[in-house]
DNA sequence: CTGTTAGCGCCTTCAA
DNA sequence: TTGAAGGCGCTAACAG
């Protein structure tokens, strides 16, 4: 077991005070070249590292942020959301390339959300991840940022925090541009079963614009609500095929749902890209292995958390920023163009 | 923003002194019912937190958990091994159900390791998740232990630190005894290409003994190299078709393998589950989303959540633990079985 | 250039 | 029952 050692060891070691050992182990400033190369040899034969509760709690911040991810208020212990985790990955990465370290809580449960971190002196500020289904976390998060806490988010349904999000507009017009470039006409938006939020309904929006362009048909898939956005998505395209709705392209509002599709699709006997497009949003990682693979708007996730990692430390100075957008690019694969399967990534 | 208010704010707001209003937050032992009373009245006014780092720094240990999640060592930014990250929630959820904090970091490139958690005080313990092909990571943190700091891991290759692990020889024996009762004969066994690791080789342990049992032949994919899970079963696949090996199913060491599987199966025409059928492991909860939905061996990762936490936090307070073996259960789903569809989840 | 002296905010003996 | 005083380990003024 490592011995705690202080710097006062090193101090006694080197044969010089408990502060020279402080600067001497900073940045140096203000100490003899022969004093500090005797204490940093003590320091190293010591294996002394500084106690980083008592660094924080004499220099001010925490030097953490807080990652929240928000799952759906049903879902029972761990969440499964696939982007969420995703970006969560990339807000780390992005976070420790700004030397700040990442503290992560899973929430869902109304009555249990936890967003004191600043107040406890736990991070400096929070970053809350989230499918915009969690109403009562949303709030939760805008009532603690109105406390004080430091807070910017991703997925929220409204726009009571801060939020980094992609354009959903423009990238939700560019994938159904591409539908009917490709000579698809009757295109069918299939949205979540929750549609009072944000990205839904800017990525619809973003449909309805292309369309009139074209004098297309407007074309949307029925709600259904269930557990996950898969099963929604296969409802809802059962739907359609069991009302005899005539269409050639998907255009789905996420993934998930784009997925289910696929699945409707295949168990009902229709090819995919030959008798229907499909064209999902959001760009997991796995949306490439579906069979066939899945094209989708992508959104630069990595991207996203940098900007998260940004907001966060810009909020918690004070300093004024404006949001940014995060871009989506097409990836065009085979469930959208057969007649070009080899743009798929395998 | 919140005024930073100490507990010599509450003290003097109750009129009392500040020992008195640390013991009347704390358990209130030893404090006046009526004094009790003014004090968190008082706090509760001032909208009183205590600092969390000076709490921490009086009173020894962090209360925090490390998770490090390592990825491959030539992964650019983000990992996405999904098995690490669903494992990665339900050890957040675990920790937080154990009142622990977990700081997560993710670390993949050899020589920016960090690993001293313990002696920064930034954590008690560091749970490890990983996949087996970083040693240099592996290594790293088996040096780490020897050093003090407290480690336990899941997915190290070998047993140089505490590993909670799952049954892979009972998993992979229940996945091809379930093959063969469904009346295949020529197994494939698919492999990752980095073959060196504790759970391959158990994995394949199981399929053999199972293979011997019923005198059937033992025919394994070729190793494929490269730099997905999924790519290397796609290069395997095909490699068995265009080496003309007859066979009727795959069993895979992981889902991601066999989602390659699948995909190259698709792509030549072999009808799933009619000509091959093909069982993965691990669990990744997209494999129910594959089309057709994928049968696997599914590890029960929230118990795995549980016994890791549960771990670091024996092995912190230097008390002896076994560390359990987690179980795997068999999920048929359609690309196992053809007679019987509605097992699928959707 | 170095050492002494105050704290950071809290918990915990020990007297009163 | 309450308060005063002494740390936890470190940083940062201020003297020498």
């Amino acid at each position: 077991m490592v011995l705690r050692c202080t710097s006062f060891d090193v101090a006694e070691k080197a044969g010089v005070s408990q502060s020279t050992v402080s600067k001497a182990l900073r940045d140096g400033e203000g100490v003899g070249a022969e004093t500090r190369r005797r204490v940093l040899e003590a320091a190293a034969t010591l294996d002394y590292r500084p106690d980083q509760r008592a660094v924080s709690l004499r220099s001010g911040p925490t030097g953490r942020i807080a990652v929240v991810i928000l799952g759906d208020p049903d879902a029972r212990g761990a969440p499964v959301n696939l982007l969420s985790m995703d970006l969560l990955a990339h807000v780390v990465s992005a976070a420790g390339d700004r030397d700040r370290a990442v503290l992560v809580s899973f929430q869902h449960d109304a009555g249990s959300f936890h967003a004191s971190y600043g107040r406890d002196r736990i991070a400096d500020g929070i970053i809350v991840i989230g499918t915009a289904r969690n109403s009562a976390g949303w709030r939760h998060f805008a009532r603690a940022r109105s406390h004080g806490e430091n807070v910017v988010c991703w997925g929220s349904p409204d726009d009571a925090l801060p939020t980094v999000r992609c354009d959903n507009h423009a990238g939700a017009a560019t994938a159904v541009r591409h539908l009917v470039a490709t000579g698809r006409r009757r295109i069918v938006f299939l949205g979540p079963g929750w549609r009072r939020q944000h990205a839904h309904r800017d990525r619809r929006s973003g449909y309805v614009s292309v369309m009139n362009e074209h004098d297309l048909p407007i074309i949307e898939a029925r709600e259904v609500s269930a557990s996950s956005r898969e099963t929604e998505g296969y409802g809802a395209t059962l739907d359609l095929i069991d009302d005899d709705v005539p269409f050639d392209a998907i255009f789905a509002a996420s993934d998930g749902l784009a997925v289910g599709a696929l699945q409707a699709l295949g168990r009902c006997g229709r090819r995919i890209p030959e008798d229907v497009a499909v064209v999902g949003f959001d760009g997991i990682g796995s949306a490439s292995f579906t069979v066939p693979p899945l094209s989708t708007m992508e959104q630069d996730v990595s991207l996203a958390g940098r900007h998260l990692v940004e907001a966060i430390m810009l909020v918690t100075a004070k300093a004024d920023c404006s949001l940014p957008v995060v871009p989506s690019t097409l990836m065009r694969r085979a469930s959208s163009d057969g007649s070009c399967p080899k743009t798929s990534k395998i």
